[in-house]
DNA sequence: TCAAAAGTGTTTCCCTTACACCCATGA
DNA sequence: TCATGGGTGTAAGGGAAACACTTTTGA
């Protein structure tokens, strides 16, 4: 978010966006066998949230959704997923917006735009830990990775978020072969294992595990082995590239 | 819809609702082997569309589907599932409701709120299709139900919305166990299949069908039979209650 | 030589597929 | 008696589960 955005955000009546829609996004990263998650902190405040943000008038909900967590991650080409939409009244909470907008020596009217009650709409993203820059924004103060497990009290009902996009992340890993996302370009099947042992939290066995993923024909083995263990090299695979 | 109700989103600021969020409905009948979508026609126009509505200020959306869906249908505690939001501006198209609503003699002005452009979530219903009774409402003429194969022109992208919901449908058929709300409270396995087989729209081995339904463990014979045809009289099975 | 991880072989088991057969019923 | 649809039996096939075995590599 550039300081010019960051403005017309904080305008009273959040011109050039749209009204009581907003977008909040689920990152995850896998890295030392854990999944993680990029939440923001607002500084002196002491108060944690997910990425999210506001849909421009002319732009379509998915690229909004893009932008989002390009943002706040540097890269592009994320996949992402729209997974469900918060929408109960009882989650509208506008004290934590408050209290960050005071914080931050705005105290907002209260009228204020993003005071008023928001549906937002959940997605998660799923992307190369080792590719992300997690930055922060001129409206708060910084992004950083959590372990899934170790996550600070979120605001809101951000934590149920996380939690749902969790699920979805489960019930969609085999169906839609969507794993690969959090992996580097080119990674063992070992490593592929861990990362569904990780996210379906329980053990696999590995020859079935080997031969399933094989057997899908959507990966391709590099000659170019890998080496650094006491052990046999691993074939490095990577995505095929699907024939037109 | 009361006709206060129609007043209110006449009016030119849409007071009491969220702003640039819908709803659309696609509602799922199952009849002579058919499945059918219920439509709305606005009079005066030729014009159809899904069944939709809005969001008031202090309303769970799903609350607001249910509402929508039950206004149409008369039913109550009616199966409903999100399954998208479209949200792209392409989609963004106001002539519609601008005819619509100067057919009914209320020339809007140009920044009436419903020619804004709206975000709109998209629910699918499953009901049962001998308990509906269709009903329009004051600001539009007729609620009827429409051979999914031979649907009208609708307005806007509704037509995309409907083939996304039967595509929902089909993946979430097996996973969630939803066909039986578009059936009767009793049925016989042979309705039943001939359910599935129109939704998948393949043909199912009748064997396979059987044994794969009653191993779900899910449904309850009922030791009356049915009879009518020169054949063996099939048992009627319903949805047995889940023990606590 | 050994431990550790990778890759492959093999057997068992179960579910699905496919087809056959009998049952009940009305014409 | 026959056609029709309902219910069940059964054998074959395919894939997953479970386990064994071999291979490669560094300590």
């Amino acid at each position: 978010m550039t300081t010019t955005e960051a403005n017309e955000v904080s305008s009273t009546n959040g011109q050039g966006f749209l009204k009581n829609i907003a977008i909040d996004a689920v990152v995850f990263g896998f890295h030392d066998n854990q999944l993680k998650v990029l939440l923001i902190e607002y500084k002196r405040t002491g108060l944690f949230a997910l990425p999210g943000g506001f849909i421009r008038e002319s732009e379509d909900l998915n690229v909004a959704a893009m932008r989002v967590v390009s943002e706040r991650t540097g890269l592009e080409d994320i996949y992402l997923d729209q997974f469900y939409v918060f929408g109960d009244y009882g989650r509208f909470d506008p004290t934590p917006l408050k209290t960050i907008m005071t914080a931050n020596g705005n105290k907002p009217p209260e009228e204020h735009w993003l005071l008023k009650r928001f549906i937002s709409v959940g997605y998660y993203a799923l992307v190369d830990f080792t590719k992300v820059s997690p930055s922060p924004a001129p409206i708060f103060d910084s992004c950083e990775w959590y372990d899934l497990n170790k996550m600070p009290v979120l605001i809101q009902d951000h934590t149920q978020i996380v939690h749902k996009a969790l699920d979805a992340l489960r019930t969609n890993l085999d169906r839609k072969l969507i794993g690969f996302n959090l992996l580097p370009e080119e990674f063992t099947l070992g490593e592929l294992q861990r990362l569904y042992e990780t996210i379906l939290d329980k053990k696999l066995l590995r020859p079935a595990f080997q031969r399933k993923m094989l057997s899908l024909g959507i990966l391709e083995r590099i000659a170019k082995k890998w080496t650094g263990g006491a052990h046999k090299a691993p074939y490095l695979y990577r995505f095929k590239v699907q024939a037109l």
